[in-house]
RNA sequence: GUGGGUGUAGCUCAGCUGGUUAGAGCACCAGGUUGUGGCCCUGGGGGCCAAGGGUUCAAAUCCCUUCACCCACCCCA
């Protein structure tokens, strides 16, 4: 089995393999190139970041930093972090680059692992992978459905259908802490705390946004009386949210209003939204995002408005598989070598080389097998085209060509020099 | 961190209430075609049955422990 019995790979994360990376690779050059025709730039930055940048960035209150972070403690004594998320390296950068001073809206996206610390489970992963945009410097309620419109975009790019858009605002930091006790004094009305559950109990204290999405019916009937967050919105933040709704409506999007829609995040503002799926189980979520306007001062920078929204590619991917979604397959080879004899295998380097040369993959075989097992071999490679070189073709100076799929043959000259695209054609 | 499920060949799995050398399909290798793939036929290599302990004349099968993986809760991509 394995010559490693004490070394293995880590849990919950994966090795990918080429008909799997392959996958991959397409996935990323479609997300990039979305990204471009929206006009966002890649930032590339570090995986490993300051334990501070995520406990103030994320939030010290999240499930993120104070349970899932992957931390160490280098040589120095630096409490160091594997990022679990983009969006706070984002802002140090664009803070320690000195961005805003060079242009007032700066639109980034980024694409890589992030690391978490969880019990791994269907769609969810210790090593996972995200692409994300971000606008910092904008406020508009444009530049939310811009946002909106780029990630629905790059989901339908990659295959995906029959996406939930849900769509909340909620306001401010006060907003929320507002909302929070108000939720709290509801839910502690002894009437009402009589009825609901235990769970909920708990998460009255931690987080009682929580309690709207208990599955509980006699608690989803009590919620329905709860104070909802739009009940703390200012006149601004209702025009704010007023105005993205009609964007999304003018670009025919359709959405769901989930005023009990709760990020995890603490750094979110106004309008936040999520995509779903009923594809994948418990770990629906394929796309999150939001507008953060106040991150960038917490960092210390100038006031700086900003949004932006993180996408899980392996939820994508598996989404995309269960929707039945066209699967790339390895490209085709065009020629494969198939040498017999010591004589002609001593050639196959530089046929490969002249192959290569023209602008053709090509490869053989190394193990000096016969030419059933090469055919066999090629046939695996779906090659187009199989070069036979052997004791024959040398002496009339002429190799053979087999097309696989007709499995027609030719004869083509055995000079190199001679041979063009077209003889590969 | 909590709960449930599963661990038998590279992969997907069978092996019922314990009984002689542990099986199938696929994959791999070889032969049928001494220089020709995909289909077919024949043969072959591969398993300390997750690990450790226990019960028994006898354990892949029953019991215990550990480990791993999966799913779910919490939360999120």
């Amino acid at each position: 089995m394995t010559s490693l019995p004490d070394i293995h790979r880590l849990q919950g994360t994966a090795d990918l393999l080429p008909a799997e990376s392959f996958q991959w690779a397409e996935a990323e050059r479609v997300i990039r190139a979305t990204m471009f025709r929206f006009g966002f730039g890649e930032i590339r930055f570090p995986v490993l970041e300051p334990t501070e940048l995520f406990a103030r960035g994320t939030g010290a209150s999240t499930d993120i930093v104070q349970k899932e972070m992957y931390t160490l403690v280098d040589r120095g004594g630096r409490s160091l972090t594997l990022r679990p998320e983009g969006t706070p390296s984002v802002v140090r950068a664009y803070l320690e680059e000195n961005l805003g001073s060079q242009r007032p809206v700066w639109k980034l996206f980024y694409l890589g692992p992030m690391f978490r610390a969880e019990r791994p489970q269907k769609g969810r992963y210790r090593q996972f992978h995200q692409f994300g945009a971000e606008m910092i410097g904008a406020a508009s309620p444009e530049s939310d459905v811009e946002l909106i419109a780029l990630a629905r975009t790059i989901l339908h790019d990659l295959g995906l259908t029959g996406l939930r858009l849900q769509l909340n605002s909620i306001g401010s930091p006060a907003a929320r802490h507002d909302h929070s006790e108000k939720l709290r004094a509801f839910l502690r009305q002894p009437d009402v705390y009589a009825k609901i559950d235990e769970d909920c109990r708990r998460r009255m204290e931690t987080n009682p946004l929580r309690v709207f999405d208990c599955k509980n019916e006699e608690c989803i009937r009590i919620m329905r009386h709860a104070p909802t967050i739009d009940q703390f919105l200012t006149a601004e933040d209702q025009d704010h949210f007023a105005r993205v709704r009609s964007g999304l409506e003018s670009l025919g999007i359709s959405y769901e209003l989930d005023p009990r829609m709760v990020r995890g995040l603490d750094y979110y503002t106004r309008t936040t939204f999520e995509f779903k799926t009923d594809l994948l189980g418990a770990q629906d979520t394929v796309c999150g995002g939001g507008r953060y306007d106040l991150l960038v001062e917490t960092f210390g920078g100038p006031a700086t408005p900003a949004v932006g929204f993180a996408s899980g590619i392996e939820r994508i991917l598996a989404a995309a598989q269960e929707a039945g979604a066209s699967q790339g397959t390895l490209p085709r080879l065009d020629v494969f070598v198939g040498a017999l004899g010591d004589q002609a295998r001593a050639l196959i380097p530089s046929i490969l080389a002249r192959l290569r040369g023209l602008g053709f993959s090509a490869d053989s075989d190394f193990l000096g097998r016969g030419l059933k097992a090469q055919m066999k071999e090629a046939n695996r490679l779906a090659a187009r085209l199989v070069l036979i070189v052997g004791d024959d073709e040398i002496t009339r100076g002429q190799f053979t060509l087999r097309r696989m799929d007709e499995g027609g043959q030719a004869e083509i000259p055995a000079d190199l020099a001679q041979w063009n695209k077209e003889t590969f054609a």
